[in-house]
RNA sequence: GCGCCUGUAGCUCAAUUGGAUAGAGCAACGGCCUUCUAAGCCGUAGGUUGCAGGUUCGAGCCCUGCCAGGCGUACCA
């Protein structure tokens, strides 16, 4: 609809270039926007206002031109010119119940699969092994999670990678701990729980010279491949995925194991890297360390800030790794788009490494790297979330306290449920509330985390939309009626039903906009609107009791879109409903 | 020091990326359940968008300068 509009203002436009009646420059793109208020129509474009200076006219005078030389079209029923030069399209009724019909119609609710299917990588959770996931993880993980999901329902090829931290000097550590645990029914017991696995291990290494130094040279053995050591390290990384993947089940992450492609995948690339950065002449040395330097960065001194890809020791960084991951993606996974969805805080790291791989030539002008940064989840008082004894709060724990929290509050609200449904549905209730708290936030920003916000029922959260989809789905368990069997016309005649019915319409564009940004939280502002349109719609139109047979089958139909769409959303944001609560 | 981000109702968050009268929820106050799940709906009240200038038809959004906070800034990731 947009588009249609775009094309007859652009027409329009042509034909008073033409006339002399505008000047053939400039040509600002024709933007058409969605009006928020429905007196203003239902499309309008500010393109007059725009035109008016270089034209030399007043910007109504040219609204008005441009009105008269609009041509005539089926899908608008009126233009006007309104404010200080907008103009405003309202869409013909028929137009309406033409989309509605074939949304219904069709598995992906009338949304095309996007014109240019790209192939987008992700990098996502990618969590460090040495240790379990933890809140800081959350975020990563979910929000990745979603733009993934919504760039898929749109036809794009999306390769999922999962860069885990599988190496570096602390693995040494827990080797070294490993190896000494010789009882192998304590060893399983001490790595269910990494967490304290990993302090023990430094305990260890922190009171015992013997063992530091065994912790040194079983790093020195894993880098020259020595076998016994590379056992050690690949089972200690099976248990630690074991818990990752434990957590994204719970979590209902689409993360799967073929997805994991650590850091030390890229190792014997490494060298190769370096080699690559010497031959491009970009490689200097500086205080016996292998760097780039770039303009526009400096560091506190203000001298020149290095990229680093080689200590001066010869070992190599997270920056030559994250090189190396850039041309794996770019040329062996053929990436158009490369996202990244990490931590706000790596901002500065990201600027550099693109850069350093446009400038090598690891990456063409053709691909888009794009750091989707997110802020940290804060506790209710506002600081970095923590136990009360100022710990790390492991992901795990801050599930169970959401599913049970979840579960006290369904059996208080709904004690009629027998105990397996009630589990499940506080499940559910639990983690999506987790979800759609920290997804439903602007990425960018740090956001303060509290449980009973994120479980009320009231306002932009999870229980709300999941009721909201209980209320349709308890309608058809009552009507008994097969949605597909209903052909009534589609009527929306109370502005209820209006407003529904044009808020249907446009899950299309809000899934364009967030794979276009990678912000789902505009995804749950939608889902909000569009359940606070149905329960005012519920509320006021009746279903069941409508007045003619031919209402209750329009809003019938009225009624199934909304749940197909609310269960669609939610689904892409990895959150499933329930059909009851 | 330099760079990046943030500052919106008492609180938690939005605002179609420069558009029309800055919107929701909580908290406060007032209505609506013999009728599809009231876990809901409808209404009232609440704002100099940190401060001061500037750009233009139009600024919460862009520019400049302040104020306050967060983060980053050479061999960790």
């Amino acid at each position: 609809m947009k588009e249609q509009i775009i094309s007859l203002v652009e027409t329009a436009l042509d034909t008073l270039r033409q006339r002399g009646d505008l000047p053939d420059q400039p040509r600002p793109p024709v933007q058409v926007e969605r009006t928020r208020d429905k007196q203003h129509g239902d499309f309008a474009t500010n393109i007059a206002l725009m035109l008016a200076k270089p034209a030399g006219r007043k910007p109504r005078d040219v609204a008005e031109a441009l009105l008269a030389a609009l041509p005539e079209s089926p899908l608008v029923s009126k233009a006007e010119i309104a404010g200080p030069g907008f103009i405003n399209f309202f869409q013909a009724g028929n137009y309406l119940q033409d989309q509605l019909k074939a949304a219904l119609a069709d598995d992906k609710l009338g949304i095309a699969p996007a014109a240019r299917a790209q192939t987008v990588v992700v990098d996502y959770s990618s969590p460090n092994l040495a240790k379990e996931m933890h809140v800081g993880h959350l975020r990563s993980t979910i929000i990745g999670d979603a733009v993934t999901r919504t760039l898929e329902f749109l036809g794009h090829t999306v390769v999922r990678q999962n860069h885990v931290g599988d190496w570096g000097t602390q693995f040494g550590m827990l080797l070294a701990y490993l190896e000494e645990q010789q009882d192998q029914a304590e060893l399983s017991s001490e790595l269910s729980d990494l967490e304290n696995f990993y302090r023990a291990a430094k305990q260890r290494f922190d009171e015992s010279p013997e063992f530091a130094d065994r912790a040194r040279s079983l790093v020195v053995m894993l880098q020259s491949g020595d076998a016994h050591c590379l056992k050690l390290w690949h089972d200690f990384n099976q248990v630690s995925l074991n818990h990752c993947f434990e957590v994204y089940q719970r979590l209902g992450v689409s993360l799967t194991p073929a997805d994991v492609r650590g850091e030390s995948a890229y190792n014997p690339e490494l060298p190769v890297i370096v080699a690559a950065l010497e031959q491009a002449g970009l490689l200097v040395e500086s205080d016996g360390a292998r760097c780039i330097f770039l303009d526009d960065f400096t560091t506190r001194d203000g001298q020149p800030l290095p990229v680093i890809v080689q200590k001066a020791d010869g070992g190599y960084l997270y920056a030559t790794s994250d090189l190396a991951a850039l041309r794996y993606r770019a040329q062996t996974l053929g990436a158009d788009r490369i996202l990244y969805f990490v931590d706000q805080r790596q901002a500065l790291h990201f600027q550099q490494v693109f850069q350093v791989a446009r400038l090598a030539g690891f990456v063409p002008e053709t691909t888009a790297l794009e750091h989707m940064g997110f802020g940290t989840m804060n506790g209710p008082d506002g600081k970095p979330f923590k136990t009360r004894a100022g710990g790390t709060v492991k992901l795990v724990d801050l599930l169970s306290e959401a599913e049970d929290r979840a579960l006290a509050l369904v059996s208080s609200k709904n004690p009629a449920l027998d105990q397996d449904d009630l589990m499940q549905i506080a499940s559910t209730v639990g983690i999506s509330a987790v979800k759609y708290a920290d997804l439903s936030k602007h990425r960018t920003s740090d956001y303060i985390f509290n449980f009973e916000q994120m479980l009320s029922f009231d306002g932009n959260t999870a229980p709300y939309l999941l009721y909201a989809y209980t209320r349709v789905a308890s309608i058809f368990r009552k009507a008994d009626v097969a949605p597909d069997s209903l052909t009534a016309p589609i009527t929306t005649d109370d502005e209820r039903e209006l407003a529904l019915a044009n808020n249907l319409l446009q899950f299309g564009e809000v899934l364009q906009s967030v794979a276009d940004k990678g912000q789902p939280h505009l995804l749950c502002t939608y889902l909000y609107d569009l359940a606070g349109q149905f329960s005012g719609f519920y509320e006021h139109c009746p279903i069941l009791g409508a007045d003619s047979e031919a209402l209750r089958d329009s809003r019938l139909q009225l009624a199934w879109l909304t749940a197909r769409t609310l269960r669609q959303g939610l689904s892409l944001l990895g959150i499933t409903t329930l059909e009851r609560m």
